[in-house]
DNA sequence: AAGGTATATCGGTTTTTCCCGATATGCCAA
DNA sequence: TTGGCATATCGGGAAAAACCGATATACCTT
């Protein structure tokens, strides 16, 4: 992944707060009936509530935020979940503090 | 300084590269008349022809890193030298390392 | 099979970014 | 004070990003 791409990821509000609201699931989102968000992650439609952006522009920060290594999902039924790509993130930390 | 404005500065190749080229000036510039390049810099004019793109968009790129932190510049005579602004790009490492 | 729900993808409009050339400013030297 | 050089700023065209609504896909239920 090109170290651009990952920087143009973070570059945007709305972006930066999903990661964020990531980090702590139970405080920013609803219990979710099939999946545990510490584990599985939160599903599209709940991030797209309190973003309060269209759904396909949510889907598509998504998938930046993936593309970017910065969150992983998982698909159960008809629901994408979402949740932070700790391993991810941590080797973007390294290149931060080592290259920049 | 908004966290997004940073990376946005980020997210252009050329902008990455000054940053890496300001870590060793001497390995990726040439000697200057004035200035000491480890102590005040280098003038804009070895960084344009380096990064191969207009004299124009050379200075907006070089301010809009100024703007976020991450380079300082120091005018002498008719020549504006710049260099990492360590403390701005340390203070970022921060925030990258706890908010992220 | 049919209808409902969650998400992804497509096509488009508006805003922002990337770059440029031209021009302005500021400093220095003759 | 005139001319030259380094840098900054301005105006603009082309490309990319930020969104949106409509539609497609995929799964689940009945």
């Amino acid at each position: 992944m090109d170290q651009v791409e990952i920087f143009k990821a973070l570059s945007n509000k709305t972006r930066l707060q999903i990661l964020n609201w990531l980090k702590e699931p139970a405080i920013h989102f609803n219990e979710q009936p099939n999946a545990d968000f510490e584990n599985i992650g939160v599903c599209v439609g709940q991030i797209q509530n309190k973003a309060g952006l269209s759904q396909s522009t949510i889907s598509e920060y998504l998938s930046i935020l993936q593309r970017a290594d910065l969150v992983c999902a998982t698909r159960i039924g008809q629901w994408t979940y979402y949740k932070r790509n700790q391993v991810g993130i941590e080797e973007l930390a390294k290149i931060f503090n080592s290259e920049l």
